[in-house]
DNA sequence: TGTACATCAGTGAACGCGCGTTCACTGATGTAC
DNA sequence: TGTACATCAGTGAACGCGCGTTCACTGATGTAC
């Protein structure tokens, strides 16, 4: 398949960082290869350096998608709560479900590649990038109302989630997984 | 260096999987080499399989050792406690310290190894070892008293020391970094 | 206690493998006229 | 609108490298008498 069209290219280019974005979030950013990023993209591995300067290039344009796809669904649920109710408890709730546990790689990034940033050296853009994804996540969860609005609670509030999301998922015993998943809630909802 | 006594031979093994303890905790377990792991000992890697049966099991054992080491020192922070005062908040003021935000390869194995744990399959050594850590650790957390004794509570406030450790360390930026410190402390300090 | 010999902790070279990256090549796309 | 040619997206082989693991070898330790 040489010489496709720009259009063509542009959209290729997107579905590897897409593809991407969702293979790190599950796997890590160092069990996925090259080859594999352009392989969920249906292509082969040669024509990478075409689109990108380096694996860390794409690495950090992926994460940066997944900050991005996470910060339109808050958003999104913003603008769907009812008028002076907030957005906040549906948040928990889905954040605090099984079907996000389950699902790591459509899931939050801070709570999936913060391991992936805090290893990474100051100044590298993998973690420049991961705090700016941050930044924009404790923005987006203040605007959902209820006592969040305060910095510091949101800034408590999502660490109890990533922390929360991140134990449950290394649970090998699923009634723990649970336990952790329905304290949290409970912890969450109670106002302090 | 062939053939040392045994005891010489015991001592090297444990001085591996204690260097390897502390790697895995800063860096992954996927980015500690078996090379590493015995040149951290002064050991050359040829004699690796004498003492372990594979990389995975040296990790193993490893991750152990520090979910122990950790679960040691609560112990003895529950013994320090004077009597009919908890030893929780002690425990919270060191867990939330720059000290242990800088320093990953002597603190919580749960916080620096959920990511490893998780993205493990279910059933596999590591996995199950994490989960069997974590229990150990929600026991120690619950020992040292406060609100933290009712297991709900201790599985929820573990969550949220573990996500603000993960998350000031991913964080590049150093004023960021102490307010989500300071927010989860002061968080906590606040009963429900 | 002394001797003879088997054991085995540690060494260093070697293996097959997958990694990130490079490159000569192909041929449809995009452009100049 | 049609033709000639330059561009460049994608292919697949190749590179050097470090990985986990294996193995023949060394020689002090441990044991049997």
């Amino acid at each position: 398949m040489p010489r496709v069209s720009r259009a063509e290219a542009q959209q290729h280019r997107q579905q590897v960082i897409d593809h991407t974005s969702r293979l790190i979030r599950e796997k890590g950013a160092d069990q996925v290869s090259v080859p594999q990023a352009m392989a969920a993209a249906g292509l082969t591995h040669g024509g990478f350096y075409r689109h990108f300067s380096s694996k860390d290039d794409l690495v950090v344009q992926a994460l940066q998608a997944a900050f991005t796809e996470r910060r339109e669904a808050m958003d999104r649920l913003a603008e769907a709560a009812p008028s002076g109710q907030s957005g906040r408890a549906e948040f928990l709730a889905r954040y605090l479900s099984d079907l996000h546990r389950d699902t790591p790689g459509g899931g939050c990034a801070a709570a999936a590649l913060a391991a992936d940033a805090a290893r990474a050296e100051p100044g590298t853009p993998i973690r420049t990038a991961f705090t700016e994804g941050l930044r924009d996540l404790v923005d987006g969860f203040r605007q959902l109302g209820g006592d969040a609005d305060d910095r510091g609670t949101a800034l408590a509030e999502l660490s109890s989630l990533v922390g929360a999301i991140l134990l449950a998922r290394a649970s090998d015993d699923p009634d723990l997984s649970q336990e952790i998943l329905t304290a949290t809630r409970r912890h969450l909802d109670t106002p302090d």
